[in-house]
DNA sequence: ATAATATGTAGGTATTTACCTGCATGTCAA
DNA sequence: TTGACATGCAGGTAAATACCTACATATTAT
């Protein structure tokens, strides 16, 4: 599994729109995905490329059209390395600053 | 909130290595976070820049020192408005996939 | 077979980005 | 004050990125 990757293509709005686009609806052809976004074609492919990639979307083929489909494992793995880890901490730390600026100013 | 900012700092390692080193302690000065990068001072200041403009990292002078600490606030928000959402319809987005395949394709 | 449709592939360009060097400023301690 | 130390700021460069145009291929329906 790759965070670098994941974090990457979750970097950009367009991938996150069409994340979000087929969120709403699943299994989206190219065509029908750019419909939604102001951009050509052979760009969105680029986008969905890195987005399968990143393995946040899988891709099927049904005759000559594409069916994009979200794979949400990745957003599970970002949570349980990332989210989940901060804030667990996220108490202690405030406790920690208000330690250290009433410790360590000269205010 | 932004979540452009959020997730476009989260977009390189490096920011991901400093959230890490603070996690582990923090409140950390900026020649301190540089011991443990490879990297020029000039460059890992843009990086902490960038974690600040997205309220991830607080910034605290003392004397002439800059001490950085985590701020999961936002973290929180990325969980809240992306992986929850998409881990609701994990289990229905699968059953949909299994439906798509068995029903459309011509194999 | 032919035309329409859906997507693939091969580049080209302008912007953004992630580094860097060099020098300036501000703070502390003797 | 003076030297050492911590950081700020102003650029410069090479690589990555996000668009684009143009053309090729594959599938479907007539």
């Amino acid at each position: 599994m790759d965070d670098d990757k994941t974090f990457k293509a979750l970097g950009d709005p367009t991938r996150r729109k069409l994340l979000d686009l087929l969120c709403e609806k699943n299994g989206q052809t190219l065509g029908e995905l750019c419909g939604h976004l102001d951009m050509r074609r052979q760009s969105v492919t680029q986008h969905l490329g890195l987005l399968e990639d990143a393995n946040l979307v899988s891709v099927v083929r049904r005759g000559r059209e594409r069916l994009h489909f979200l794979n949400p494992v990745p957003l599970q793995m970002v949570y349980e390395r990332w989210i989940r880890k901060f804030e667990q901490q996220r108490l202690a730390l405030l406790h920690e600053l208000k330690t250290e600026l009433e410790g360590e100013t000269d205010d």
